[in-house]
DNA sequence: TTGACACATGCTGATATCGGCATATCTTGG
DNA sequence: CCAAGATATGCCGATATCAGCATGTGTCAA
């Protein structure tokens, strides 16, 4: 099979068709964040986070396309707002080891309620 | 500072220092989940993952870089496994968005609908 | 209609990523 | 010591990614 000498660089899969390469992202996750308090303009994103209108608008169109966040006209302003059940496939992969991760959790959990019965921590 | 002028197409964090990353592909991905049965030697790995011995290797260095895989010599074997709790940054973040997957977000943003047409001042 | 605003898109260059191949390293056995 | 097995590493080319810049598209206001 030939075939398979043009795929030398296949690489990963296409940021814009896989939830996880569109998280990979630091710059998209500020914005998805951004997005918790509620549905934002563009406008509104360059300020907050500081980035060029461009680079947010071309964060937004992966994150559409993977449909992590949707998009509503208004009039000339673009509202986009999170569809965080496209996180599903991310949150389904990362339950497999939950048992681990929440393992480790419980115990410092354990302990931090240990430490908060013992003697009246209250922080700061 | 002119350093940033050398920054032009600095692009996204170094794989190898991001567990969301590290996630990101999906080899990398596959090779986790076959580590969740226990641990196994490289060429275990290989063989089950029908992969290239080096393609594995690189991509269990990227994980151990990560701390998402530990490596323990037996003989002349490697044995990897896993140390899932360096997901722990990756579940954090989702847990943001929790939430959202695990209920029906439709309903939900129909609700909040409604209460917005309704005229009710609800925040806070 | 003209102009300004808000956003999207196309192009470019620098860098990163990935896989294959060949080879180096380390370990065991004779 | 020498050979073979198991794995790690280095180098390469092809592709992907990202940010900046400039420009295109659609919308409101006068």
């Amino acid at each position: 099979m030939l075939i398979s000498a043009y795929l030398g660089g296949m690489a990963r899969a296409a940021t814009t068709s896989d939830v996880f390469n569109a998280v990979a992202d630091l710059h998209r996750r500020r914005i998805l964040d951004a997005l918790i308090s509620g549905e934002k303009a563009v406008g509104a994103l360059v300020g907050d986070l500081a980035m060029s209108q461009p680079r947010v608008s071309k964060h937004l169109r992966v994150l559409s396309e993977v449909g992590l966040v949707r998009c509503r006209a208004e009039g000339r302003h673009r509202v986009y707002r999170l569809a965080p059940e496209n996180l599903h496939p991310l949150h389904a992969w990362l339950g497999k080891y939950e048992w681990a991760i929440n393992d480790r959790l419980d115990r410092i959990d354990d302990y931090l309620q240990h430490l908060q019965g013992q003697g009246d921590g209250s922080d700061t």
